[in-house]
RNA sequence: GGCCCCGUCGUCUAGCGGUUAGGACAUCUGGUUCUCAUCCAGAAAAUCGCGGGUUCGAAUCCCGCCGGGGUCACCA
């Protein structure tokens, strides 16, 4: 048995969505499962629409996830170069054979020529196929016209990991170019030939190659060349419509992802839910669950919309199970700057506070900055308040001057704030929705914090008293 | 338009001839001394795209239709 050997071919033409990412991931999935090795390759045989800084996206988005191989662009291996664009003289040498062959013949049309004989088919509604225009004596293949397959057009079947089995008729098979007049390769040609000498096992690509596969076929017969395994996941969603991702549609990068925070397993865990399960009722799934279970027959045919929501309640479970070390390890890049202020154990603390409510990283600031700074008083959240704006002020400034009474005798530790608020109730004789409210807001200025005892214990005696009183002067002042 | 693929709650899905069609996200309700969230309990949500067959019995098998998508490049 020849070992399995996936690969993740991206050309390098913008940033990696989480359409081309779970492409990558199911390929990455089936190496691992089998113990085999994935293999990146950068197919940027279309001079035009390479893009700068596309191989460090690609890149950058793979080790986000976690998603390593053993050869690509930047580890050499026994079957390199893996860039297209390096391997020029192999695609010719396998042009040439095709030439020997009688398999292959240089294109005399003009561009116009072409696109004539495509509208006149057009009018007439029927498909064009050049292989119905091949020139009885086609000029000698000299570089600067294109070179085209002289296919043998037949009815196929074939078999699918995913689909199934599929198959299409003779018209499905055309004279396509192999070696466009640039001398670079097309995707059709160079794909297999280096899918065969990279010793490609399972060939995993997206839906909207299936209609190309009876002529890959065709080639693979002339070439004399073994077929891989194919499989097929099927393309996944926009949220908002049945269009498949992409960045026309506005589709997220991968990257943009990592920047929000969301944790690699999360993304992960998303990105293999849409299309694949293993039949239970399981939702988590650690990555090294996910190779041991990930099965390619057990993919999805249909098409699945992206789901941001999904991600982020994903994210939030794998923020939870992080410890207080974790996440503040994790959270260096998105703490807000005042937080340098204070040291490593009050900040950890304050994460530990925020963890159940966080759903991605870029929430920390908003989440934490109270605990960092003193932030102006906010009077609409106790205007907006449907408990505290029917209070008077004057009645509220009473309250929180009773509270700086009760409160400055006590330690802070949570335990004892606990019962001192629990006193501060009894004596003002007010409810929990009143009171509690009231100070939280003193003392976070923020529409939502972790619970009050917790808040102010971590918080302490100093600036917890020092915003009450803060507030207590604005309400006297605004009087 | 030709060819090809797909079609179960709003979304991701379980299901492979006999189930009260199950789970998860989202939504809504209640509980956890305040908010937000977590957690727990519960509700609502799919006449299995439609119509025919086959069968004692069909979401499951067959056919037709409809709907959606993909593809018809010197792009991948």
């Amino acid at each position: 048995m020849r070992p399995t050997r996936t690969r993740f071919a991206p050309s390098p033409t913008g940033a990696l969505h989480a359409g081309a990412i779970r492409t990558a991931l199911f390929a990455w999935l089936v190496a691992k499962h089998d113990k085999g090795q994935f293999i990146l390759r950068i197919e940027d045989t279309d001079q035009v629409r390479n893009v700068e800084g596309a191989v460090d996206n690609i890149i950058a988005s793979l080790k986000y996830l976690g998603l390593d191989w053993s050869e690509g662009p930047d580890i050499a291996g026994p079957y390199g170069p893996y860039i297209q664009s390096q391997r020029l003289p192999i695609y010719h040498q396998w042009a040439n054979k095709l030439i020997e062959n009688g398999r292959a013949y240089a294109d005399p049309y003009t561009k116009d020529q072409l696109d004539q004989l495509r509208d006149q088919a057009k009018q007439q509604k029927k498909p064009f196929l050049f292989r119905n225009h091949r020139p009885d004596n086609p000029p000698k293949w000299d570089g600067s016209q294109p070179l085209r397959f002289k296919s043998d057009p037949k009815t196929y079947q074939w078999n699918d990991l995913v689909l199934g089995k599929l198959s299409a008729g003779p018209e499905s098979v055309d004279d396509f170019i192999i070696i466009k007049s640039d001398g670079y390769p097309t995707y059709n040609f160079c794909h297999i030939i280096d899918d065969h000498l990279m010793e490609i096992t399972h060939l995993i690509r997206s839906q909207e190659f299936i209609p190309s596969v009876p002529k890959f076929l065709n080639l693979y017969e002339a070439l004399k060349i073994p077929l891989p395994i194919f499989a097929t996941p099927p393309p996944v969603l926009n949220q908002d419509n049945d269009r498949k991702l992409s960045k026309r549609e506005g589709a997220k990068q991968v990257l943009d992802y990592q920047r929000m925070g969301i944790l690699p397993e999360a993304m992960i865990n998303m990105i293999v839910s849409l299309g694949w399960n293993d039949g239970t009722t399981d939702e988590i799934y650690s990555t090294e669950q996910l190779i041991e279970k990930f099965d390619l027959s057990r993919v999805q045919k249909s098409g699945a919309h992206f789901n941001e929501d999904k991600l982020l309640w994903l994210n939030g479970h794998y923020i939870r199970k992080l410890n207080d070390l974790e996440l503040f390890k994790l959270s260096t890049n998105y703490l807000p700057d005042s937080s340098k202020n204070f040291d490593d154990t009050y900040v950890q603390s304050v994460l530990g506070l925020i963890k159940e409510r966080l759903k991605y990283l870029a929430e920390i600031p908003v989440l934490t900055n109270f605990f960092f700074e003193d932030l102006p008083i906010n009077i609409k959240l106790i205007d907006e308040n449907k408990v505290l704006s029917k209070i008077s002020k004057s009645d509220l400034k009473e309250l929180l001057i009773a509270s700086v009474a009760e409160l400055e005798s006590n330690d802070f530790q949570l335990k004892n704030l606990v019962d001192c608020l629990n006193r501060l109730l009894e004596k003002t004789n007010q409810q929990p929705k009143v009171l509690f409210s009231l100070i939280r807001i003193a003392t976070t200025q923020a529409p939502a914090s972790p619970p009050l005892a917790e808040t102010i214990s971590l918080l302490g005696k100093e600036k917890t008293l020092g915003r009450i009183n803060q507030l207590i002067e604005y309400l006297v002042k605004s009087n």
